[in-house]
DNA sequence: CTTAAAATATACTCAAAGGGTAAACAATTA
DNA sequence: TAATTGTTTACCCTTTGAGTATATTTTAAG
C-alpha cells in the first residue's frame, strides 16, 4: 500500500522539470545531482518515462531530457502509472484467480475495493505539476 | 499499492464471523475449510485480529473465535490497520530520513499526497462490514 | 489431576520484488 | 571519426511476502 521509490523519484524529476523553461533540454548528469538521485538509477526510470510521452529524450552531444507536455497536462495518476503500472488494491483486480472464493461478481469486498480504488485514482489523477509549483 | 494477501484473508474471515448469530464460537478448522484459508495461515493472522480489538479468542476445549463488536462498527480499515500497521502512501511519511531532499515542509508532492492519504484512509473506514452482508 | 482439544509463539524455508550497480551498445553532433 | 549522451540488458543483494512446521500454553471434561 505504498509507491515505490522510483515513482518517488519520478514525482521530483517531473516537478523540477516544470520549473524550467518550456522546451529546456537538461542532461541526467544535472538532475541527478540537483534532485539527489543516483544516476544509475536514473537512467533506469527516465525510458519508462519516456515510453509514457511524459518526456521526450534527446541522445548525442548536447542530449538530454524535456517535458513532453505543459506541466497542467502531467497527473500524479500519469507518473504512477508509467513506473508502476495501473493500481491495483487487490490480486483479484489484476487476475480473478487470485480470489479463491466466489470469485468477484458475487464478492461484497470486491465491490467495495473497485469504488475505492476508483475514487483514489481520480484523486491521484486531480493533481497536476502546475499545482506543484509554489 | 496493494492490501496483501493476508488483510485480504482477513476480510473474509471477519465477513464470514459477520454472518453467524452474534456470540457464537468457531473454531480455526471451521473458518479455514469453509473460507478456503490454509489453517497455518490462519493461525498466523488470528492474534493480529485479536490485539486489535476485532475478534476475542478462547483457548481449550470448545474454545475458537468470535467477533467482539458489531459489524457495523468494523471498518474496512480497521482490519487493513490490524494486519498491515497505518497506511503510508510514501517511505516519508514513516520517517522523514527518507526525503533525501529538503523535507516534509517544503515539499509539494509530499503534502498532494498528504491529502490523498487522508481521503484514502476515510474512505476504507466509512465501509463497515454490516453493509457488505448482502 | 490427567488428558485431549484448542489457540499461541517461535522459527524456518522458499520465491518474488525492490533497490541499486555495471558494462556494452546506439545515436547524434562537432 | 571521435566524443558525448541516452538505452539496453543483465546482475547482485537485501527485504518482504507467502506458506509450513513444531513446540507450548490454556482450558474444559473425564
Amino acid at each position: 500500500m505504498q509507491i515505490n521509490q522510483a515513482t518517488d523519484y519520478s514525482f521530483r524529476v517531473v516537478l523540477y522539470l516544470s520549473t524550467l523553461p518550456r522546451g529546456e533540454v537538461v542532461e541526467a548528469q544535472t538532475i541527478a545531482q540537483t534532485q539527489c538521485i543516483p544516476m544509475r538509477y536514473l537512467f533506469k526510470i527516465m525510458p519508462s518515462l519516456t515510453r509514457a510521452g511524459i518526456i521526450t529524450s534527446q541522445r548525442g552531444v548536447g542530449g538530454g531530457y524535456v517535458l513532453a507536455k505543459d506541466p497542467a497536462e502531467i497527473s500524479l495518476l500519469d507518473v504512477i502509472e508509467a513506473i508502476e503500472g495501473p493500481i491495483r488494491l487487490n490480486r483479484c483486480f489484476i487476475d480473478e484467480h487470485y480470489c479463491s472464493k466466489n470469485g468477484p461478481p458475487d464478492c461484497p469486498v470486491h465491490q467495495a475495493l473497485a469504488g475505492i480504488q476508483q475514487r483514489l485514482n481520480a484523486d491521484f489523477s486531480k493533481v497536476v505539476f502546475s499545482d506543484l509549483l509554489e
